[in-house]
DNA sequence: CTCGTAGGTATACATCGTACGCCTACGAGG
DNA sequence: CCTCGTAGGCGTACGATGTATACCTACGAG
């Protein structure tokens, strides 16, 4: 065989997967599409399949990519417990938000993220600091884990993340009156504040005695 | 004109949102198509439209169908506070784990539902009871509401919702030494026991001091 | 009976993911 | 240098999908 190195060409993965998000980044998940990918990249459609099996391979990829550049060092032993994993969920938060269109990507594609073991074995070191060991730490990481996710999507699938709050505090007049009044209250809140806010009631909740 | 009423007939909305949970049911997402959900209407394709504006909308329909059998009464209120507001959390939870393909619809056209507003309204009544006005009642709502969603999307979404978690504990020996134990411990957890013990946490937080 | 309207359908089209088969560039062996 | 096998790359094509358009038709009001 003259076998090893017939023709060693053109793309790399991390290149695939950057092109994906340029595409998704300009036109939403609704022009992610092979053809455009493959065009970004100056190529034909089908070229594409020569390096991924198929269209889930690709949004891998891209979500891989989107989470790769989270910072997992674990924060500054000095901040308090709390400040530290706030940190950590933040940064998670703040990859997911760089690229809004591929929200809906993540739950689908989380789990096959190297970045997202690496993250969560370091929130999992600072839980361990905290005392939570056994079945305490394997809910404490799950809610920890749903609260992210589930902000995440009420973030981006909103309806519209505000104006759909807006509505509602115009909407319901008497019918919901705690609804329209919470409604009315949340539109003076910062989403960053409110992300947070949410967190620390739920960090509170952690640390509260071992039953 | 002899306009009132030329031919009255065929289809109300909810046999539609029906037929179309019988698809999903029978052959989850992907086999959610008008085609597919006309057919089991026994009408042809277009037909459908003289009854909607496009398939978003029959998506909307299918998710107020799922979410509309949600009981929105107020628990027995000698049940302890955050016993009652574990129940409503819990019958969401359960209305959503009736149709589990249905779960990624569900985050998209949540607010469209009338159902989801009663829902809210309930348990907004439930953080009022408890003493949660203003910033902490909105802090509150978003926390849990987060959590709810966060966790059924982690259920329905995940690695197949155990396999991958089984995957996790033979995998990353000692790479991800938190992770790997964690991943074992969570392979003997009940999936309601781990929402409940999830949520439990994020109630005990809600209930702390008021800053 | 008639007639306008809304119900229902058939057909058609753009766009999607991707299977298939063909050329071609290129590195290794002579 | 030539040749040759392999993998890269592309063109075409197919089935599926959402939906626009144009048509026929059943039916209730007059």
């Amino acid at each position: 065989m003259s076998s090893d190195m017939p023709r060693p060409r053109s793309l790399t993965p991390d290149r695939i997967a950057s092109a994906a998000l340029t595409v998704i980044d300009r036109d939403g998940l609704t022009g992610f599409t092979m053809r455009a990918v493959a065009a970004e990249l100056a190529m034909s459609a089908m070229a594409l399949y020569r390096y991924i099996d198929d269209r889930g391979e690709l949004e891998r990829l891209v979500v891989e990519r989107v989470l790769d550049g989270i910072d997992v060092s674990p924060p500054d032993p000095k901040l308090p417990w709390a400040a530290r994993v706030t940190l950590l969920l933040r940064r998670m938060r703040a990859a997911v938000a760089a690229h809004p269109a591929v929200a809906p990507l993540v739950p689908v594609h989380r789990h096959r993220s190297a970045a997202v073991l690496r993250w969560t074995e370091t929130v999992l070191g600072l839980l361990t600091e905290a005392g939570l060991t056994g079945e305490r730490r394997v809910l404490a990481l799950r809610a920890l884990l749903g609260y992210l996710l589930g902000a995440i999507q009420l973030e981006h699938l909103g309806p519209l993340a505000g104006a759909g709050t807006a509505a509602l505090a115009e909407l319901a007049p008497q019918a919901y009156p705690h609804l329209a009044d919470t409604a009315r209250t949340a539109r003076h809140i910062d989403p960053d504040a409110e992300f947070d806010g949410g967190l620390a009631l739920l960090l509170r909740g952690l640390t509260a005695p071992p039953d």
